[in-house]
DNA sequence: GCCAACGTTGGC
DNA sequence: GCCAACGTTGGC
């Protein structure tokens, strides 16, 4: 199978796609994902080698601010048992994790192409970050609307 | 298993 | 900081 498309929001206070860019390896463990829906898309939906457009939330211009890719099969997440961590969960079995991760592995920076502009575009009108309501921090994206961030991205 | 209360997300 | 839309929790 071909590979698949993700978008994954990052509040850049907290890992900017600039963060990305210096960190060791250019490449950091995707931490702190708390919901079942998008843990799934880590844990079972995810390929190596996917595409990744990495967004950028909670922030005065939220948008796509560059890409990415999936650089590592599904394990858990550390920080669920860091008691320090903001993202512990005691109720979570050491033995049997309740939350998982992947890698993401830093491709390039591109222009911002803001959540305003994404809404206004006829062709990306389909994707699930736009959907009425849509709070998912990971969400899958279609090759067509793949190529459309791209193009638009120039 | 229902559902009200509560917590979180994230754009604005 | 507001608040709508969701998701989770926990009493029953």
């Amino acid at each position: 199978m071909t590979h698949q498309f993700w978008l994954m929001k990052s509040e850049p206070d907290e890992c900017s796609i600039d963060d990305l860019e210096a960190a060791p390896g250019q490449t950091i463990p995707w931490i702190g994902v708390r919901n079942y829906q998008a843990r799934n898309f880590m844990l079972n939906g995810m390929r190596v080698g996917d595409g990744v457009l990495f967004y950028h939330s909670s922030c005065a211009v939220p948008g796509v601010a560059g890409l990415a890719e999936v650089a590592s099969a599904p394990y858990p997440d550390p920080s669920q048992f860091d008691p320090k961590s903001p993202y512990a969960d005691p109720k979570s079995p050491p033995d049997k994790p309740r939350w998982s991760l992947v890698d993401v592995h830093f491709q390039r920076k591109t222009r911002l192409l803001p959540l305003k502009e994404m809404r206004d575009a006829p062709e990306l009108a389909s994707m699930v970050l736009l959907k009425p309501g849509s709070r998912l921090s990971i969400t899958p994206v279609t090759v067509d609307e793949w190529r459309a961030v791209l193009k638009r991205l120039g």
